[in-house]
RNA sequence: CGGGGAUUAGCGCAGUUGGCUAGCGCGCGUCGUUCGGGACGACGAGGUCGCGGGUUCAAGUCCCGCAUCCCCGACCA
């Protein structure tokens, strides 16, 4: 039989699910270059579509495209001091600029002599060579805001990698803003974070809560971080993406001042915010099944897929020739659908291709159904099957579609419901992260050293602390002093 | 950077105390029969056994060195 590599979803296991869910679904390899991925075409097929979105989004709020260079030399990166300290341990270093002819032999090495004279960093982000720009194009309060985003890769030289959630070099948009006042560098984050919530539940169907990042977390260089931390299929939290309030401290550190309005010079507000191909990771561990991938319909490559079904030749005729009226029918609507004529496969082969590419829904349309002029429907995401009048397809399609795009975000915030759990002793907080991992709310003192004792013993840290807070306060979950808010602890990707 | 494991066809693997022309499954090609849940048969193509030394009449197999990859930790979006 020619079976393939079944998918398989066990807690002991569930990174290679995902894996298996990522190459059944043909979406990204490893490449040769250590750590880094190859996306392959429905992989960035669904990440043009997550970028269209976003990129629209941000434009909506204002914010213009740019795009700054690839290389900073080492001495902007170095400006900024907790900024080097939480990157320089990642950094590929641009050292020379020419390759010649091995005088020994084969193939060419780096030639000596073409040393540079400062290296270049390849960024690991764009912080500080934006700013460096910033410094001139910033004079007078009249220059202010500057709302400007870029669409870049980047590189982070970690040790280990995974497919979409950590590789050596990723896609992403970076927004680095600068504003005359705290307050409105502060509305700005929390507004980006926002978007990135909206993007995250109405189009990934993605369940998180937003929250800030502790000062152990938060970005190298920023006041605050502010963060959406979204929940795993296996309990596990994936940091979505972040918004930084950066205070003064670049401004500072590259310059970057304005004369205001009441004639002093002063230091701009900055902001910078980033969401990468890691929430792709994040799409697939929210909602495949055992099956493969399940896209939610509103970033599907291909919405509807058609299987057409026949015997003979004459079948095969008419059979296409609905299929394609079903078609057109369906992108009169918007809907991106697509017949797969293919008459090589089964139509038995097609299903089980389109379910691991999570297409989120399927018609299958042959001889018995024309007959009694219906086709059969089926949704990814319930498995369910029925059939339906082939006249007013694509409406009912439309709304099917809709209705799989909520019903696949509640389910989501019900897992994460389900997994979330408030608790007050250290005992029971062990218990539950080792027996049930989930987002644990507790109270938190607010020291680095309750936070770094309870990750050493737990392998829990320290996600965000949750805009939703409840009333009340209580004791510190480690040590028992008089704590304020709650803080979410969970493991993490 | 520590601790394990691996490297044989595109992918996944087997290969005995060293011994014949290095196998198996999947995938791939041609033809035929199939086609409503991953079709079947026949024939066929495909290998410098990671690299470099050594031992031997004989090395995928034994020895030495090197390289690369994977997994588990520390680091991280």
């Amino acid at each position: 039989m020619a079976q393939e590599k079944n998918i398989t979803k066990r807690d002991d296991d569930f990174s290679q699910w995902y894996l298996d869910v990522v190459e059944a679904a043909d979406m990204a390899e490893h490449s040769p270059v250590r750590g880094c991925m190859v996306i392959k075409p429905y992989g960035y097929a669904i990440w043009e579509n997550i970028r269209d979105i976003l990129d629209r989004m941000i434009k909506a709020t204002g914010h213009v495209n740019a795009y700054f260079p690839l290389f900073i030399p080492k001495s902007f990166l170095s400006k900024e001091a907790s900024h080097v300290e939480g990157f320089a341990k990642e950094c590929a270093v641009v050292t020379h600029y020419r390759l010649k002819n091995d005088p020994d032999g084969k193939g060419v090495v780096v030639d000596p002599e073409a040393k540079l004279e400062e290296e270049l960093i390849v960024r690991p982000t764009s912080e500080t060579i934006m700013y460096s720009m910033y410094a001139k194009w910033i004079q007078s309060w009249r220059d202010l805001p500057v709302l400007i985003n870029q669409w870049a890769n980047v590189v982070r030289w970690e040790m280990r990698t995974r497919l979409f959630l950590r590789t050596a070099e990723f896609l992403w948009q970076e927004g680095h803003t600068a504003h005359a006042t705290h307050d409105e560098a502060e509305t700005e984050t929390l507004k980006m974070l926002d978007v990135y919530k909206d993007l995250a539940e109405n189009y990934l169907a993605l369940s998180l809560v937003p929250g800030q990042k502790s000062e152990s977390e938060k970005f190298a260089g920023a006041l605050r971080t502010y963060t959406i931390e979204a929940m795993m299929q296996d309990g596990k939290a994936l940091q979505a993406g972040t918004s930084h309030n950066l205070g003064q401290n670049f401004a500072k550190a590259f310059e970057v001042m304005f004369a205001d309005k009441d004639g002093e010079r002063k230091h701009v507000w900055q902001t910078s915010w980033g969401l990468s191909t890691r929430i792709m990771g994040g799409l697939i561990m929210t909602h495949s099944d055992d099956k493969g991938l399940v896209l939610p319909p509103k970033i599907a490559p291909t919405q509807v897929v058609i299987v057409p079904i026949y015997k003979t030749p004459e079948e095969q005729a008419s059979v296409l020739s609905v299929a394609q009226e079903i078609e057109q029918g369906l992108k009169a609507k918007q809907i991106l659908a697509k017949t797969d004529n293919r008459d090589f496969l089964t139509p038995g082969a097609k299903f089980n291709e389109w379910e691991k590419k999570g297409v989120p829904v399927r018609i299958e349309i042959g001889p018995k159904d024309i007959a009694s002029g219906k086709a059969v429907f089926v949704r990814r995401d319930t498995g369910t099957k029925q059939a339906i009048e082939i006249s007013p397809l694509a409406e009912v399609i439309e709304k099917q579609l809709q209705q799989m795009q909520i019903d696949l975000f509640e389910k989501a915030k019900a897992y994460r419901k389900a997994k979330t759990f408030h608790i007050d002793s250290y005992e029971e907080f062990k218990k539950v992260i080792e027996e049930t991992p989930g987002f644990i709310y507790s109270y938190w003192c607010g020291s680095e050293k309750c936070e770094a004792e309870i990750a050493e013993e737990t392998k829990a840290s320290t996600r965000c602390i949750p805009f939703d807070q409840t009333e009340g306060s209580g004791k510190c979950i480690k040590c028992g002093r008089a704590a304020e808010k709650k803080i979410i602890f969970a493991k993490a990707y």
